[in-house]
RNA sequence: GCGGGGAUGGCAGAGCGGUCAAAUGCGAUGGACUCAAAAUCCAUUCUCUUAGUGGGUACGGGGGUUCAAAUCCCUCUCCCCGCACCA
């Protein structure tokens, strides 16, 4: 039915044809060429704001935009999908709409992916064929800007083709090919760093040797989750070397236990270096002298000793004590310096080792050491802890009954009870008192344990060293190390004042859904500094030290505001700007756009160094504080914890409160039948394969219908088919029975009721509009309100009111609208009118009759109450039905008991307080029977009561439908009138008729 | 380990104190339409019982609050997600 896209207004003048024809479908694609071509035709969602516009209201949607290294898949448009249905739905309710898009080029990803190209890595370029890019072309995406040309022009075509509301000049990329983004971005980073928000700092980093990179968590080919663990170093003296003085060097993760030594514990077989380590001589494994070159020690060794030669020698000790080093077989050479210090009274590893070789007369002798002096080592008391005393290792180790060194599961478990103890209960006791810059008597060991590092550090006797919690192999199959970057530049978030004025943007900000906010809070609190700079890939110049590039989550935190008055910088032509002026942009340029005053001489300054008019800087400016703050962002969960929160601390540093964001929209994963989308199992899909193979409007509402909230959701591929059926019939419908003069004009009990069905789903698709649960909207304003005109249909047999016929056909188009824009516009002409449904009014819901529902429930209880009575008398044809409205007396009663029920669940209250009027006297007994029963179930009072009269019209005008559905005669008779004889006539209640078959 | 979110019928997924044996979609079964299929429509889809619209058991397990719990509280078990220098 190519025709059909192109020939609207005819179509109504061929009902029986087309009747005949109604089992094919819809072109989706051709209707949705043609309406794009006219949306653009008409500039329908081109944004220009004129004088006026400014006053009405606005809604600024932005979303995070793709990174460019391949073509838009299906978890994209799930996505963006939620911006693109809030911008037409807002639209619709009167707002000023800019939904801006962007493309994310910036980083490293496609610099890597160019580089797997020229070296021509197969999968690479699998991938490349897949986005069917032809075999010719492959070579050219050797160039990592090739990159950036092509997928930013592709994923414009791509999203234009699946009906996005966007006005392409607002579109730009990101990276230093677009000089006023990089102008921008260079205003970002003088102000933050102009507001102290911007620090150098070292950072460890799991580094990659051969390639000379850091290796991200997803760049590896072993030990993901493997991150740089930072251990204090700490320097024991050697006895008698006060001259030259030569260190032994420890490793541990406790420095707050540093007042318990009692030894030194070294390998007695294994070979350490003596090495120059700056300024000192240091032993230690050769394995962690290597680490600390790396790590920015100048080291150089000396000579290679053997355990053995240390042991029995003494070391000082930060309190000045001498301890021994004493020989031991657990140590790992690959862990820490293969050398450590011995804290019994804390370490249940450290304690056991120690009581075995008390016991262990012949390790002493063969090690010639003093057995009197070994024998006398005792743990040092220096935490305190409620549940353990102040030798917890001891404690633990009686508790567990441990033997010996060997018992290695156990002593895992207390090491783990331990530091538990360690974190959250344990204090630090007298020893403590004024030995460090702060007095810790009593204080918790979590508290003082940095600040005992500190002053370790300060004092000379330790320093800081970072190991790996695991091996990491780099995807070139190096094995990785920690290197610490020097001279790098931070995002200061760990920044207490700036956490703190976070901390109120997240409490103003709308969270959808809400139960996110628990993690937003936890985030703003965990988030430290963030290394903002790299040494390569793409981006913007850090302003003032050229060998770094901004990193490229922290040149995407504010850019909505740039993206406020884009189309002017990216298309300086369109607006009689020079291009040349574009290279003049400065600090004092944004400076004056996103200040909130305008001054006169500030953009004359500026128009005369730039030459843009005077009159347009200051638009710029206007349009800015209008369109600001964003109304909307949304994305995935998983940029919760980077992206969206960078994106509040950046808006705090940088704009007046007025101009924070005001709300989040958060969306889970999209699965595919449940299965997650993944290329090996065959069900990754771009948006241009599915546009291709469904049409735009089916894939935009499966989106939609796909999930809400910040559960994965689930892209249905059976709800494809349904939803086509579904439109189809829409289509059918609505070309038939719209605007039919045909249709009776007089209102009728149902069209009441579907009037409120009607309004019903207005209703719902709204507020849950509002509320961002797409699903939800999808569900009022297709599935029921199908459902309902189904249910109108059958109760009517085909006696449609005009009015309401065409308000339901208008409403439902208007609902679908922003789900399915082309098919709404298609059937919105067909039923001849002239206006784009995209520019019409989002529908309002009326008031709700209740008594007209009350009475649609009768006749469906009367309904389904006659089935089963049909059922029980095992009759197979009936030929006469009597329906019994309850006696008048029983809607009074049931209302006074109804009333009562809110009131009290007491019987015995009850019954009296009925009874006490005078009416209900002679019904005492039945009423005194029914109450127990309405208190046990409230739910069997019908919501609405009416009253005797109106349940009988209301079955009398139903029984031309009911005969109908029994084929058989349908009487209607009042319990209390004289026809009634039978018994079932007693037992009618309201909203529920007594039934006899025959 | 830390933090967050979950557990509902054959499946997906609503509900978040009483109208809940639980919306809606999918599936299944029977029927209507059709030469036939698809689509559509009607009925059934925990269990027992019935000329009467009733009972029983159920929303991960256990305990509690309440006249009333899928819904609130406690606890246990299990599942998912994040823990970064990267998009």
């Amino acid at each position: 039915m190519v025709q059909e896209a192109n020939t609207t207004n005819s179509a109504n003048n061929q009902d029986t044809n087309q009747n005949q024809e109604s089992k094919t479908f819809l072109d989706f694609k051709a209707i949705q060429n043609k309406w794009q071509a006219t949306w653009k035709e008409n500039k329908t969602f081109q944004v220009e704001l004129t004088k006026e516009d400014l006053s009405k209201p606005k809604y600024y949607l932005t979303t995070p935009y793709p990174y460019m290294s391949g073509l838009l898949h299906l978890g994209h448009l799930f996505t963006y999908m939620a911006p693109e249905m809030v911008s037409r739905y807002k639209r619709m309710t009167g707002h000023n709409v800019l939904f801006k898009y962007a493309f994310h080029c910036t980083g490293t990803p496609i610099v890597a992916a160019a580089g797997r190209v020229k070296e021509g890595e197969p999968t690479q370029i699998a991938t490349l064929k897949k986005m069917g890019i032809k075999e010719d072309q492959i070579p050219k995406f050797a160039d990592p800007y090739y990159w950036c040309e092509y997928f930013p022009e592709q994923t414009l075509k791509d999203l234009t083709e699946i009906g996005f509301t966007l006005d392409p000049r607002y579109s730009f990329k990101t990276t230093h090919l677009n000089p006023p983004y990089d102008k921008f971005i260079t205003w970002q980073m003088n102000k933050l760093k102009e507001l102290g928000y911007i620090k150098k700092g070292k950072h460890p980093v799991m580094w990659c040797p051969k390639d000379n990179v850091p290796v991200g968590d997803h760049d590896r080919s072993e030990g993901e989750g493997e991150t740089p663990q930072e251990f204090v170093l700490f320097k024991h003296k050697l006895e008698n070397t006060s001259e030259n003085p030569v260190f032994v060097i420890t490793a541990t993760l406790r420095p707050d236990t540093v007042l318990g030594i009692t030894n030194l514990y070294i390998h007695p077989e294994l070979e350490y270096v003596k090495a120059q380590v700056n300024d000192g001589i240091w032993i230690l494994s050769e394995h962690s002298l290597k680490a600390l070159e790396t790590q920015g020690h100048e080291v150089k060794i000396l000579e290679t000793i053997k355990g053995i030669d240390l042991i029995g020698k003494k070391v000082q000790e930060f309190d000045q004590s001498l301890v021994p080093i004493l020989p031991a077989t657990f140590i790992d050479p690959n862990f820490g310096t293969g050398i450590v210090h011995s804290v019994p009274s804390d370490s249940a590893d450290d304690l056991i080792a120690l009581q075995d070789l008390q016991k262990n007369q012949k390790t002493i002798q063969k090690y010639n050491l003093n057995e009197e002096e070994i024998k006398a080592i005792k743990p040092i008391a220096v935490l305190d802890t409620p549940e353990l005393g102040s030798i917890a290792a001891q404690t633990l180790l009686d508790k567990y009954k441990v033997q010996s060194q060997k018992e290695a599961e156990k002593l895992k478990k207390i090491k783990n009870e331990l530091y538990k103890i360690s974190h959250h209960t344990a204090t630090f006791n007298e020893k403590y008192k004024d030995v460090f810059s702060e007095d810790l008597v009593g204080k918790k060991v979590d508290y003082g344990k940095d600040i005992i590092k500190q002053d370790l550090i300060a004092k000379g006797f330790a320093t800081q060293f970072y190991q790996a919690t695991g091996k990491v192999v780099c995807r070139c199959l190096t094995e990785c190390i920690i290197k610490v970057v020097s001279d790098q530049w931070f995002m200061e978030y760990n920044d207490k004042d700036w956490k703190k004025i976070t901390h109120e943007c997240l409490d103003n900000i709308q969270l959808y859904p809400e139960k996110v906010r628990k993690q937003f809070d936890y985030v703003l609190d965990w988030l430290h500094h963030w290394a903002c700079t790299r040494e390569f890939g793409l981006g913007t110049k850090l302003p003032w030290d050229h060998t770094w590039v901004v990193e490229s989550l922290s040149d995407s935190t504010i850019q909505m505001a740039y993206a406020t008055i884009s189309k002017y910088l990216q298309h300086p032509e369109m607006f009689g700007i020079n291009e040349s002026s574009i290279d003049l942009l400065d600090d004092k340029f944004f400076n004056y756009i996103f200040s909130e005053e305008k001054s006169q001489t500030t953009a004359q300054e500026i128009s005369n160094k730039t030459s843009i008019p005077e009159k347009l800087i200051q638009k710029m400016h206007d349009e800015f504080n209008y369109w600001y703050p964003f109304d909307f962002r949304n994305s995935a969960k998983d940029l919760l914890q980077n992206h969206m929160a960078f994106c509040l601390f950046n808006h705090t540093a940088l704009f007046p409160k007025k101009h924070w964001p005001q709300s989040y929209v958060l969306n889970g994963r999209i699965m595919i039948n449940n299965e997650k989308m993944s290329k090996s199992k065959g069900n990754f899909f771009t948006i241009r394969e599915l546009n291709q193979k469904h049409g735009a409007d089916i894939i935009r509402i499966t989106a939609a219908n796909a999930g809400e909230g910040v559960d994965d959701a689930n892209f249905d591929m059976t709800f494809l088919e349904t939803a086509k059926h579904k439109l189809n019939e829409i289509y059918e419908f609505a070309k038939l029975n719209y605007n039919k003069d045909s249709h009776r004009s007089d209102k009728r009990g149902i069209d009441a009721w579907f009037d409120n069905a009607i309004n019903t789903c207005i209703q719902n698709a709204t507020t849950n509009m509002d509320n961002m649960l797409f699903k939800s909207v999808v569900q009022a304003s297709l599935m029921d309100m199908q459902r309902h005109l189904k249910w109108y249909l059958r109760r009517t047999g085909g006696s449609f009111n005009k009015e309401i016929i065409n308000k339901y056909v208008t409403s439902q188009l208007k609902l679908l609208t922003p789900f399915t824009p082309h098919f709404c516009e298609e059937v919105w002409a067909t039923l001849g009118n002239e206006t784009l449904i995209s520019n019409e009014s989002w529908p309002n819901a009326g008031s709700i009759d209740s008594s007209a529902d009350a009475s649609e429930e009768l006749i469906k209880t009367a309904l389904e109450g006659m089935r089963k009575v049909l059922k029980l008398a095992k009759i197979e044809e009936p030929k006469k039905y009597q329906l019994f409205v309850a006696n008048s007396w029983k809607y009074e009663a049931i209302k006074t008991i109804k009333a009562k029920l809110s009131e009290t669940r007491n019987v015995g209250e009850i019954i009296p307080h009925v009874l006490s009027n005078k009416d209900f006297k002679p019904y005492a007994k039945e009423i005194s029977k029914m109450i127990p029963g309405f208190v046990k179930n409230p739910a069997k009072i019908p919501e609405t009561i009416t009253s005797q009269d109106q349940e009988f019209d209301a079955l009398n005008a139903a029984a031309k439908f009911l005969q109908s559905e029994f084929a058989c005669e349908v009487e209607v008779i009042k319990a209390d009138s004289s026809q009634s004889q039978h018994a079932k006539a007693g037992a009618a209640s309201p909203g529920r008729p007594g039934i006899v078959v025959e």
